[in-house]
RNA sequence: UGCCUGAUAGUAUAAUGGUAGUACGACGGUUUUUGGUACCGUUUGUCUAGGUUCGAAUCCUGGUCGGGCAACCA
């Protein structure tokens, strides 16, 4: 399978270490995220890294709730983050909490006390701040910092006893307050919270720092590699000091750069916002980059490790091109998805030559990508058709294909129909044209001789089900809605969804499978809503059909 | 302003001192009962100025530009 592509930064130190004969050969990675948000794609790059990485040298990855924040998360984010990762899937080797760690971390906090490398300090979280001084500045020590090992180990026992009030105290680690790296200057490592935890309840009020929890576990886990996205980079010199100073499992911090996609956003603070602010209907909207958006809009996971493992890794920023993603599924329905006809512009076609009150049923395959089909469904043929809109022109351009007074297409996998006349009505709309049918042309069973050069889909008007179809467009105007000026949320674009309720689709759909991925013919790809019911059918468009079709006049003046 | 980090076609990503390649996109063509798919072709690139070397995208020096860091978030 991985041929002869060649191997991203990542996989070569694996292999470097592999072939160093480092942790005997062992790979294992972590996946962990913090349960305060839905997934998105950009963790999908990261799962399929992690994931990918350790399948690939025989190794395992944990997945790991970072929960080390209780006043941000909460359990049903956990569910979703699990079924997600499933979903995507992939089978993690151990279901862990940097909760299920806190009274290990004490410990470690304890040891850390007693090696005089940590301190009580009672300041306010403003005057830790100044006291750090600037990037350019030294920071000044204060008084706190030179208390004594019994006395620090009396007063964190004190906090953790719940004897003082949030804020009131935190645990910091004394390294350097004159680093040129921020993070050096005595982080915090402790925090008073008087909080509920979602898996420890009430038994804590202290709770640990990200940097004195993430490494802690790592080493605790035996990760072998523990990759991160870039923002991390300076924590690096943290995450390995506490390991040394505490002389635990040597686990090593890698960063790869985080995935940037144009005309949308992916912090899970603005990805919120949308949700609380009701600009989509939750976090699984179908134009929400979130997994499970994604799977709602009719991604398959297929198609979205195929996207990670296309974009690459590296250690620029960049920004991907939606339209990656877009050809990735498309590449995926195309060779799965069963073709149905849908018209979701209607306008009604009259086959003048055929008799009122015939019905005659022909038959379509599923799948023209696979060998023999997949089966097939029959189709109801009448004298009165549902067509699109804009299928006919008045006037129609000179490599219209389509219909026009006197010209000639085939309606997919029924007759060839040559266009006769159209009626308007009193505004000038056209609201019916009339063809007449050739006989011969039947499809399979052609003997008219006619060449057309377009194929056009239809439902038959007295046997066409209604259903919904939901449009979806990008959510944001602009390539980069968080780079732009003032609020994102300004840069909505207003026609990201648009709901047709009245199209009109081929009878055989009112059993349409859930999850299933379908191609109308000429329109897109489109899969059940979760909304949908026996009475009322609803599908998403997942994606349109590339179309190169380009009329000799835009229709209308782009910028 | 200090430290860290990065820079290869439009977008990503390879080339690990020895022919700058691949994918997506764009453009053109062939096939087609989907203006889809498939197939074929074209297009565009090493941030910059020096240096080392027979030879530099790669090594060295300076510059330019991008990203990150001064949360009791992760």
């Amino acid at each position: 399978m991985s041929e002869e592509r060649s191997l991203n930064f990542l996989e070569e130190i694996v292999e470097e270490d592999l072939a160093a004969g480092k942790n005997n050969g062992h790979v294992l990675t972590r996946f962990p995220p913090e349960p305060n948000g839905y997934l998105h794609i950009g963790h999908a790059k990261s799962i399929c890294l992690n994931f990918g990485l350790a399948q690939r040298y025989g190794g395992q990855t944990n997945l790991r709730f970072d929960d080390t924040n209780p006043s941000k998360e909460e359990t049903e984010y956990v569910d979703s983050i699990k079924a997600d990762v499933k979903w995507l899937g992939f089978e993690w080797a151990n279901e862990l909490y940097a909760s299920d760690y806190f009274d290990k971390l004490y410990e470690f906090a304890v040891a850390l006390i007693k090696k005089g490398l940590a301190y009580v300090d009672d300041s306010t979280a403003e005057e830790i701040a100044s006291q750090k001084g600037t990037p350019t500045e030294a920071g000044t020590p204060n008084q706190y910092r030179s208390r004594s090992i019994e006395e620090n180990l009396q007063l964190f026992a004190d906090m953790k006893a719940g004897k003082y009030p949030d804020g009131a105290k935190v645990l910091r680690a004394k390294i350097d307050l004159a680093s040129p790296n921020m993070l050096m200057r005595d982080p915090l490592m402790y925090r008073i919270k008087h909080t509920h935890h979602h898996r420890t309840g009430d038994k804590w009020c202290i709770y640990p720092m990200y940097d004195f929890a993430h490494g802690e576990s790592d080493a605790i886990e035996e990760i072998t590699h523990s990759v991160c996205t870039l923002e991390f980079v300076s924590h690096r010199d943290l995450y390995n000091w506490f390991i040394e100073k505490l002389e635990i499992f040597p686990s090593k911090q890698y960063e790869f750069a985080r995935l940037n996609l144009n005309y949308t956003v992916m912090s899970k603070r603005k990805l919120l916002q949308l949700v609380e602010e009701k600009f989509v209907d939750g976090w699984d909207d179908p134009r929400m980059p979130t997994i499970s958006g994604l799977r709602r809009r009719g991604y398959t996971p297929g198609s979205i490790r195929e996207f990670c493992e296309r974009i690459g890794v590296a250690k620029r920023e960049n920004m991907i091109d939606v339209g990656l993603l877009e050809f990735c599924i498309r590449e995926d329905l195309n060779k799965t998805a069963w073709r149905r006809m849908a018209v979701l512009d209607p306008i009604k076609m009259v086959i003048t030559n055929y008799p009122g009150g015939q019905t005659e049923t022909l038959f379509s395959e599923n799948n023209p990508e696979v060998e023999g089909g997949e089966g097939g469904r029959d189709i109801p043929f009448s004298n009165e058709l549902w067509i699109e809109r804009d299928d006919f022109m008045e006037e129609p351009p000179k490599k219209f294909f389509r219909l026009g007074v006197g010209l000639m297409v085939r309606l997919k996998s029924a007759y060839i129909v040559k266009c006769d006349s159209f009626v308007k009505d009193a505004d000038g709309n056209v609201t019916e044209i009339h063809c007449t049918y050739i006989p011969e042309s039947k499809s399979q069973n052609d003997t008219s001789g006619i060449h057309v050069k377009g194929t056009i889909h239809w439902v038959s008007v007295s046997h066409a089900i209604t259903a919904e179809v939901r449009l979806y467009d990008r959510l944001f105007k602009v390539e980069d809605p968080s780079n732009e000026d003032g609020d994102f949320k300004e840069y909505i674009n207003p026609d990201s969804l648009q709901v047709l309720t009245q199209a009109y689709i081929e009878p055989d759909m009112a059993t349409a499978i859930p999850g299933k991925g379908y191609q109308f013919m000429r329109k897109g790809y489109f899969t059940l809503d979760k909304n949908s019911t026996a009475d009322k059918l609803v599908f998403n468009r997942t994606v349109t059909l590339k179309d190169s079709w380009k009329a000799p006049q835009p229709p209308k003046g782009g910028a």
